[in-house]
DNA sequence: ATGCCCATTGCAAATGGA
């Protein structure tokens, strides 16, 4: 349980939200963070279980698609305040994988980066142009010189400290030196990585694939990340990820992470 | 180079994800 002096903003890649409903009510109830970043819906935005996230506290934003990806912004006891839904710069692009809203003074951008697999291919190729466009509407966020937290599964490996195993993922779009670099671009604008600010020598893993026993050896990935304004940067107390999460019957192969900032 | 796991579709084993 939280101080009540801090906001706590978290991200979980769920990967299906229906299927995966007692595990985000679980952690729901015990976490109980103020702003939560969903991704990987896997539903409509008609068939987001929207009175189950009302009966643990949460009103939802919520943008859906069919069968794959899908994003929403929770926020505690009040509606998140739509800015936009999706990401700008491409109107042909119908993927959801770009919500934005204001929560308790905060301009929160949830997002679902591309995987890019596999590489090189069309896949990998719609990772980087999105990874453009994020960049684009990054630095006119910024701009505005809110308090903005940009949350959510970038599906990229930031360096080779932040996986077990390099070498076994050298070919993956996850570690490729171009999303690598895109990330270092959108760090150099001038975002902090509150993960990274919090764990600077033993990054903390997000992401256990459900392939090769990964889980049970922690063989892991540092691909959810939560970038912070300049603004809102000064105000962070702690950030962390709720690992127990990913060893619940039925989890995600993600973990949720999160940023505490002064309320 | 491939399968591993997982959920879905549709009711078995193939598909697609990442």
């Amino acid at each position: 349980m939280k101080d009540d002096s801090r906001l706590r903003i978290a991200t979980f890649n769920i990967n299906g939200v229906r299927t995966r409903l007692p595990v985000l009510k679980a952690w729901l109830d015990v976490t109980r963070p103020d702003v939560v970043c969903l991704q990987e819906l896997k539903c409509t935005t008609t068939q987001f279980p929207v009175e189950a996230v009302r009966e643990a506290g949460y009103e939802a934003l919520v943008v859906g698609e069919k069968r794959w990806n899908g994003v929403a912004i929770l926020a505690r006891g009040a509606a998140p305040l739509e800015i936009r839904r999706g990401l700008p710069g491409d109107p042909a692009d119908l993927q959801s994988r770009y919500v934005e809203a204001a929560v308790r003074g905060i301009v929160v951008g949830c997002l679902y980066l591309p995987n890019g697999n596999p590489q090189p291919g069309p896949k990998f190729d719609y990772k980087l142009v999105w990874f453009e466009r994020l960049l684009a509407h990054a630095a006119g966020l910024l701009k505005s010189g809110h308090p903005v937290v940009l949350a959510g599964d970038y599906n990229v490996v930031p360096t080779d400290a932040d996986i077990y195993s390099p070498k076994s993922w050298q070919n993956n779009a996850l570690l490729q030196p171009a999303p690598r670099a895109a990330y270092q671009k959108l760090l150099k604008q001038g975002w902090t990585d509150a993960l990274h600010e919090q764990f600077p020598d033993k990054p903390a893993f997000t992401f256990w694939d459900y392939f090769r026993n990964h889980w049970p050896r922690d063989a892991g990935l540092r691909i959810d990340h939560l970038l912070l304004s300049p603004k809102l940067a000064t105000r962070m107390k702690a950030a962390g990820v709720d690992k127990a999460v990913r060893g619940l019957e039925g989890a995600s192969d993600h973990a949720p992470a999160w940023v505490e900032v002064e309320d």
